[in-house]
DNA sequence: CCGTATCGTGCATACGTATGAACACTATGC
DNA sequence: GCATAGTGTTCATACGTATGCACGATACGG
């Protein structure tokens, strides 16, 4: 049924090895041979086989993306810029969508059908991290992080928290509340952190009761935001660990009538698109997103043609967007 | 590197082709000899190699996933369900984005590397669907078709567009307006046309100057329905090719300060998890995106199995599902 | 006790490409 | 006119798994 380098060969009336060197362009084959298999190959629509290059190089030139949730409206931010990345550079993009990533683990990946992998939603307690670096599996870290070294392509999520943190203080608020991510994601983690020293810094306190988390979600923030109204008295302001999150907190506070930014501030993280629309207009934090996916790229195919070279990190300095779901802290 | 059967064998003390057998289940093999090499191969962390496999096997268990922008908000939910439903098949999904069918043809899924293709976003005019046909490479249309026979699940777009129409018509509306898809696609123009059958049936008109067209998308609707605010008399209501461009339809309403449903209806088609956001609360047509795109993962591994059954197509028929973007049409 | 099933395993090989090494052949220099 | 260098191609083989076929071992019936 396929066409192989074979039957090229017999049509052009050279070899098997000369067809797959002409084709690859090889110097040593004269120009004259070349453009004879060039024809035949035309001829005869072939196209080499995958699987027979990958058995022989022993590289596929597939990446392979863990991605917990495409339907987040966040990740296909992260996975598309990655996607023409990857393009660019000679690969193709194996997509893994999984809820854990244990399930993937060991055979999927380690099949020898990829070269690499690329992880966007490490959880700190997962152990794959340390199997990919046991198995040899060049990977790389993209949005969040964990403790196994690798390079990463990340943002300063502290700093990002902390540009929060002081203007929520600048406009006076002092009942502030949270809707963070999953303790165990470092974007989670360090987002929260970040936020807490620089309210700590100002002289705010962020009480456990008006601190919520969740998954990355808009069920988390509009859930979290729902039961935040209750307490009382009530915050005047909730920082969400994400957009996606931050919609759910707008969508939550719409639901029950409280009008934002006039009785409550809204700052979410990421600067998604949508997050300019005109139903939002959500004040965020900004950082580049495509870059950091294409770096994410660059820094994984290096690592797979250098596998020894010095790990590198490449951190994005995050800034804050003033759009119009702020406002100051209204008077008690 | 690689761990190989051939080491497996060696550890086990039997044949190559024993351990293969062993560990496929061959009947054959007794259960002592089979406990030997899974033993073998647990010791040496053995994961059989892909490209061994799919060049003896000829068999790749790998599916291409053709879709346009994973951005956008609507494929991520056929994509996700898609992914699923080919991986309890025994099947991975391998994503191609691109903008055009064209570039993605010859080399990339040609090349032995899939043993089948999922098109979600195929144009009328593409050749891709024919060039597949003509290579034998099985495919199966998802959401959108073309001319090109083959396997489909879609969902019977003139009728849902037709309950918007008839609904319209009874709300009194006789100035509508469309934001379609693009013509070159089935759903672009099936959409389209349903709308105008029906409402030709009720003798309501639908002049080229209320109607718009172009992709799928955010910016459509939003575009589009700015200009269509400026037309003297202004539309009291506009159905949208989808539920994508029905947002961006309704935060130009808001934009403009046109109030939603009192002095504008608004209507969608999908019925994306957005779409009933409290900022929305969009009315539009239902249909069950994720048995389509179930059933599609189910129909390519069917016709991958047995080449010669008859084309199978699995149309779904949609619902209105009424929320708060529509309203009677205010008097003049 | 031998012939014959039956069962389990090994042997040989196919799958398609890439590549080091060998081998023709031509051109060059002395 | 012969050794030498350079050029273009073929030969042989590797990559890792799966499978048809042959073959050895065991059990069983006659």
């Amino acid at each position: 049924m396929g066409i192989t380098s074979r039957d090229v060969a017999r049509l052009a009336g050279v070899s098997q090895p000369t067809v797959s060197r002409a084709l690859r362009g090889d110097p040593r084959i004269s120009a004259e041979t070349r453009r004879k298999v060039k024809e035949a190959a035309e001829a005869l629509n072939y196209v080499p086989s995958e699987a027979g290059r990958s058995l022989s190089t022993r590289s596929t030139k597939r990446i392979g993306v863990l991605v917990t949730d495409l339907t987040n409206p966040f990740y296909p931010h992260l996975v598309a810029p990655l996607h023409d990345e990857l393009e660019r550079l000679g690969y193709r993009m194996m997509l893994f969508t999984e809820r854990s990533d244990e399930v993937i683990a060991s055979e999927r990946l380690l099949d020898r059908s990829i070269d690499g992998v690329v992880l966007t939603t490490t959880t700190l307690d997962s152990g794959l991290p340390a199997e990919l670096r046991r198995r040899r599996l060049p990977f790389v870290y993209l949005n969040r992080e964990s403790g196994t070294p690798a390079d990463a392509a990340v943002v300063d999520n502290r700093h990002g928290a902390g540009l929060v943190a002081r203007e929520l203080a600048g406009l006076g608020h002092t009942r502030i509340a949270g809707i963070f991510g999953p303790d165990e994601t470092s974007t989670g983690r360090d987002r929260e952190y970040g936020f807490r020293l620089a309210l700590a810094e100002v002289g705010v306190g962020l009480p456990e009761e008006r601190v919520r988390r969740g998954p990355f979600e808009y069920a988390t923030g509009r859930d979290a935001l729902t039961e935040l109204l209750t307490v009382d008295p009530r915050p005047t302001a909730v920082f969400c660990g994400n957009d996606v999150i931050a919609l759910g907190a707008l969508d939550a506070a719409l639901q029950a009538g409280v009008r934002v930014p006039d009785e409550l501030t809204v700052i979410g993280f990421d600067d998604i698109p949508m997050a300019s629309w005109t139903a939002f207009q959500l004040t965020t934090v900004r950082h580049d997103l495509h870059g950091m996916a294409r770096a994410a790229a660059r820094l994984l195919v290096a690592r797979i043609t250098t596998p020894d070279a010095d790990l590198e990190r490449v951190v994005y300095t995050p800034e804050l967007i003033l759009r119009r779901t702020h406002a100051p802290a209204p008077p008690d």
